[in-house]
DNA sequence: GCCTCAAATGCAAACGTTTGCGTAAAGTTT
DNA sequence: AAACTTTACGCAAACGTTTGCATTTGAGGC
């Protein structure tokens, strides 16, 4: 099954002690330059290659850390792996992917997986059911064994911890604010599945700048809706038929923006005149839309960097943990330019 | 730093040998039952976890693998890797990511660190650049370690070695023959990068049924794009502005087609009555175009699946490569449907 | 020829876990 | 009471690597 040779091998080879080639392939100024030479020639050729986890069980310490996602198939989740990928690339590291589903049994059974595993670090974005019901003991027994864990987008419960997140609240006020700004008198939401902290806080900075600007936050104008296109085609219909239709829609994110778009064209409603639209996460189709779609852009790469970037500085030093809060940017489309 | 407690501390506390607590743990019969009781209860206690490190590298088994991929923003490779996780979870695998971003140098590091952690497989779609300059020995030397490798939709050159693909060349082939039908007389093709097998076949597909209609195949009608739907921009422009304009387009992905039709949109020309349109993977957003975008569906969870299943059928027995190929569906909407 | 010193290499422990074998003690059969 | 079996546990090796501390060898100075 396995061919891969080992120190020992070489050491039979060269009739020495492991202790010499392990110093001869490292380097190590007192071993002799030729004996060196040789053995690292010698190794190269039979395609040695050094056995990490025996390196891991020495010194406690794996280079491998995990990631924990509700899913992966949107476009702020995948970008946001790549640029944590681009950073431990250059320090090392591995990184373990684990898809919980949203689901906490599936959460606990990879988080304990990553721990025998011996990960030297957690990132995790919480499933919704571990945040639902308040379920974070998964969760403790990582902090307790003083693992460093940096929370993305959703923090857990009260604790205080390391979190790389943007700044929802003032991404969705900002949207809010320029469809008042545009003239629209009845803005609804899309909103995202309740109980997620992403969610929620969109739900509040939208909220906030229509109370802010003296607007009522009315019940039939709020529809729920989960982050798939799917979902936003009966959500936007409820909206378009009661009574008191909206001139403007804010969407929990771009993928129900865009599918509230092709409802309305449906519909015969024509946007942004009619019914004016902003989106969130800004994801490259967004710009394709009919008509292209406004959004919020949260820079989901750079989330991944700088939580990568985080890990690296708490891994030698205990600091007091700490939030970094990504500048959301509103990117105005003609989904809500009104002349 | 680490806090985890190990079987030789609980055997302290017991002042027993560690064998004692690790039977006790795993219920072997020979442990005394109220002993195993008493051990298994403290150890819950403490939070004893099993370090899988000490295992892997006495078994020679680390039960985790590798997946390579060149990008993993498209929703066709985030999908796929949904598709092996939840085949990998039940089967008590980890999954290490490796992005490659299309750069040899990056698969090369990525395929030693797998190594030197000692992955029990691995999963590669790989990067152009290996492709294009016929670079293989990074490859080689993980089969000369006779580890199962699992090749995704990308082969390698000319190797007989296991795969998992789309049948790119029906699914084309599919494409182009429903335009014929639809009555399209001059077929453009947006074509993918070239050297990657993806596009070639793809473009095959597209020659050959053209061929088998007695249909010419224009150097004209021909476009060159990468995979992400700004670079399919000026080819569409290109294409329209040409003095033999094509009536139909026929796209290496849906995010390219989608870029088309906005262009089209832009110029003025009606989708699908003056060109109509066929994308391939079939994305979430496909079915919310403006029209709704026809497509080739790849099934690209299920070849996540069968990837899986595959390894797992192979990590035993030593059987003859196989390439598993999945049937592409033609899923007939708006965007290419003529009255 | 003895002492010192440096250069080159070996020894053994350590990381955490499993497992075949050995060995007590206790119980059971003749 | 002798012979046997069962029960319950310990010992030690093994996986691959590193590293502090010997140990060996040869050279040079006196």
């Amino acid at each position: 099954m396995n061919n891969s040779v080992s120190i020992k091998d070489i050491a039979k080879k060269f009739k020495c002690a492991p202790s010499t080639i392990s110093r001869a392939l490292n380097d190590h100024p007192a071993i002799n330059i030729e004996t060196r030479k040789t053995i690292q020639e010698y190794a190269l050729k039979v395609g040695y290659q050094k056995n990490t986890l025996s390196l891991s069980l020495l010194n406690n310490c794996s280079m491998t850390l995990g990631l924990v996602l509700p899913s992966i198939t949107h476009y702020h989740e995948s970008s946001m792996l790549e640029g944590m990928e681009e950073i431990l690339l250059k320090s090392g590291y591995l990184l373990n992917i684990c898809v919980s589903n949203e689901s906490h049994t599936i959460e606990k059974e990879y988080i304990d997986r990553l721990l025998a595993n011996r990960v030297d670090g957690l990132f995790i974005s919480m499933a919704q059911e571990s945040y639902d019901q308040q379920l974070g003991e998964h969760i403790d027994r990582v902090i307790q064994r003083s693992l460093p864990v940096i929370f993305i987008d959703r923090p857990n419960h009260g604790v205080a911890s390391d979190r790389v997140v943007t700044d929802d609240y003032q991404g969705a006020f900002m949207a809010t604010k320029h469809l008042i700004d545009m003239g629209c008198q009845r803005i609804a939401h899309l909103h995202g599945p309740s109980g997620i902290s992403v969610s929620q806080q969109r739900f509040l900075g939208y909220q906030d700048c229509l109370i802010a600007h003296g607007r009522q936050v009315e019940a039939d104008l709020i529809q729920y809706v989960h982050f798939s296109a799917d979902s936003a085609i009966q959500a936007t219909r409820i909206l378009m038929q009661s009574d008191s239709k909206p001139d403007a829609i804010f969407g929990v994110n771009d993928e129900v923006c865009i599918a509230a778009m092709f409802v309305l064209r449906e519909m015969g409603i024509s946007v942004p005149n009619e019914v004016a639209i902003v989106g969130f996460d800004d994801i490259p189709l967004a710009s394709f839309g009919h008509p292209p779609l406004s959004s919020v852009s949260r820079q989901s790469r750079k989330i991944g960097e700088e939580a990568a970037k985080l890990f690296l500085s708490k891994k030698d030093q205990k600091l007091e943990p700490v939030t970094i809060s990504l500048d959301p940017k509103l990117i105005i489309r003609e989904s809500s330019l009104r002349s």
